[in-house]
DNA sequence: GCCGGATCGTACCGATCAGTTCGATCTATT
DNA sequence: AATAGATCGAACTGATCGGTACGATCCGGC
């Protein structure tokens, strides 16, 4: 967990370890319910060098956040492109990969809607909302793929189940959200199916 | 906003005052958004007041969501009550209720779901899982009048568009999501009718 | 008209917080 | 070996926080 300290001393380096490292810590605690002096204790790091790499405190929270939706948007992408060319089938890998994000020890619903709803902060929520947005960009897509009369609308639909799920499941139950929200976009996709646009 | 003084000391009334009060307030900021002196001058009451009615902050906090869950079951409950009583339309009227509601200006997410994801105290985590598990029974109370196949799952889906919808317009978009959330859950709706449970 | 409790305003306490500073130490480069 | 930059560890600052204490004030019941 702590920084490497022998090794070579690279700021990129320490600066991508602290990231990792702070990025567990502050999913796992919340934005404010850590402080920093305690944050570099278990990071392993001084504050001087925290400081410096980071600025302030909102500076290294909007760091984290950024590379976590990165993350995050990556993971579905792989999980999308690993289902194979057929849109439900990615569809459903989508909401697989999520049930298995749900049944993580450490899971604790969408650390950028978490951080939105903790840090007034505009920046923060301007992350969260360009994260909504890539998301939403990537469940369009499939949409589309599938031939669905309004993609843009089913897209939306699919995104608010993806975060309902999230929600339900960081709430009240981690075992059933993936599975019932995936069964609910395949009806919704079906019946987006049944009634093509204008130019299909 | 402020507590009355000149009426009749009324410890009840006192302590209903600052709840409402409180509500508003803690809802615009965030549980650690504002500090106990500051939330005290808001709302027109001595510190020593606020501490003899509700104890600690946290007490204060627990008060006021409690209070907030029951307000909004009563709310969607006299929505649906006042749709007839065709389970679809039923169920629309809960959407379209919350459409209304993510278009107030001061709409910032479902209080609950926010707190919970602020604060660590597991007395707040317990009371958004029991307003979860609230408005759950009121949706699987449409989903069994309607005949769904599986009123219980179909209940769980629709709470997954309610949350979901509210996520997105509080960081996204407070337009649509209500009447398009309300569209995809009609289109699930149906499709559990079409296929009835085995005692029906 | 007096008394008891509710309330107010303010001052105060200890803890914690974000952020700064500085001398000591470490490492890579030359 | 010497230099320069990265890092450490620890002390420090000023502000804010939750919570307490106390005298003054206000009001309803007797």
């Amino acid at each position: 967990m702590p920084v490497p300290k022998g090794s070579t001393i690279d700021p990129a380096r320490t600066r991508a370890a602290i990231l990792q490292a702070a990025t567990a810590l502050l999913y796992e605690r919340g934005l404010d319910g850590i402080g920093v002096a305690e944050l570099c204790t278990r990071l392993g790091v001084s504050k001087e060098t925290l400081y410096r790499h980071f600025g302030t405190k909102d500076g290294l929270v909007e760091a984290v956040l950024e590379a976590r939706s990165d993350r995050v948007i990556a993971w579905v992408e792989a999980a999308v492109a690993a289902a194979g060319d057929e849109p439900a089938a990615q569809l459903a890998a989508v909401f697989d990969a999520l049930q298995h994000w749900y049944e993580e020890p450490a899971f604790r619903g969408c650390a950028l809607v978490n951080a939105a709803a903790q840090h007034h902060v505009p920046q923060v929520r301007a992350i969260t909302a360009r994260h909504l947005g890539r998301h939403l960009t990537l469940l369009t897509g499939i949409a589309e793929r599938a031939g669905a009369a309004e993609p843009g609308l089913l897209g939306r639909q699919l995104l608010m189940l993806v975060e309902g799920a999230t929600v339900v499941a960081a709430h009240r139950d981690t075992r059933g959200p993936g599975a019932e929200a995936r069964a609910a976009a395949l009806t919704l996709l079906a019946a987006a199916r049944e009634r093509p646009g204008p130019d299909t």
